[in-house]
DNA sequence: TTTACTGCAAACGCTTTGCACCCAC
DNA sequence: GTGGGTGCAAAGCGTTTGCAGTAAA
C-alpha cells in the first residue's frame, strides 16, 4: 500500500507533490475525488502544489495502476483508487453520493453491449447519473 | 415531419436559421451530428448562421423535443432525432461509426443499474465507446 | 551532474453568455 | 412597435501544454 514505492520501482522521483498526493490517496478508504478536491486536500499539506501538477500526478498514478477515472456527463473527472470490486459508478444527481456498482453488474451491461452492438472493449469510463432512493 | 411548424405551435418564431437547421435535419435520415457538423452544413445554406445559433436552436428543438443529444467521453455533444426505437448509443473508437444500441438493450441496462444501485431515472446521455467489429 | 519534475501562465476544445442590433410577429 | 432571436466577441469550464527554473537521482 505504499504507492510512493510503486512509484519508485517503475522509474519515477518521489517528489513532495506525490507524497502529498500518495499520502492523501492512502488514506482516503475507497472515495471517489475531483481533481479539484484532491488539489485542495493537497494544497493543505503544501501551498505550492499547483492543479497541473495534480493532473500529472494523477496521470502517472492511473499509469501504475494505481488509481482509476471516470467521467461525468456535466463536470469533471473522477479519480478513484482501481478495485477489482467495481468497474461502473453511478451518482446522485441530487445528493452527488457516488456508488460502485457490482462487478457483475458492469460485467453483465458489458455483456449486454457486446451481444447488441457487436462492439468489443467498451469503455466504461463515465459516470451513470440518476436519483438515489434516499433523494426521492 | 415539419419541424419548423412544431416550433410555431409551440410559441417560438420561425427564423432563416432555424428554417435552415429544421431543413438539414428533416433531410438527414438519423444521422448523429456534432454541432461542428451541422453549423458546416448550415453555412452552406445561410454563411452568417453563426456557431452559437446553432447551439442555441439544437436547445429549442431539444426542449420541444425534436431532437435528443448525449455526451462522447472525448469529444463534443452528439445530436440527433428523438426516437422511440433507441437509447443508448455506442461510437466506435476507430472508424467512428456510431450505432443505435436496442430500445430494449437500453432498457436492460436501466434494469440491472436499478438492481444493483437503487436509482431512478437512470441517465442515458452518454454515448459508450469501443471497437465495432469491422475495425477489429 | 543530469534531466525528470515543478509552478506558472497561457492555450486548449467545447459550450455558454452579454450585448446591441434586427426582424418576425 | 415590441421583444424574441441573431451575430459577434468574450468568457466560462475543465484540462493540457510550453517553458524556464528546481531538485531528485
Amino acid at each position: 500500500m505504499d504507492f510512493a514505492n510503486h512509484l519508485k520501482k517503475r522509474g519515477y522521483r518521489i517528489t513532495n507533490a506525490r507524497e502529498v498526493i500518495c499520502t492523501i490517496l492512502e488514506n482516503s478508504g475507497h472515495q471517489h475525488f475531483t481533481v479539484e478536491e484532491l488539489h485542495t486536500e493537497a494544497v493543505k499539506r503544501d501551498k505550492n502544489i499547483d492543479l497541473a501538477t495534480v493532473y500529472r500526478t494523477l496521470e502517472v498514478l492511473e499509469d501504475i495502476d494505481i488509481i482509476e477515472h471516470s467521467h461525468q456527463v456535466h463536470g469533471s473527472g473522477i479519480f478513484y483508487l482501481k478495485s477489482e470490486y467495481s468497474n461502473f459508478h453511478i451518482i446522485c444527481e441530487i445528493c452527488k453520493k457516488i456508488v460502485d456498482l457490482k462487478k457483475s453488474t458492469s460485467k453483465k451491461i458489458n455483456d449486454l453491449l457486446k451481444n447488441d452492438s457487436d462492439f468489443k472493449d467498451v469503455n466504461n469510463h463515465f459516470i451513470y447519473s440518476g436519483q438515489c432512493k434516499n433523494c426521492n
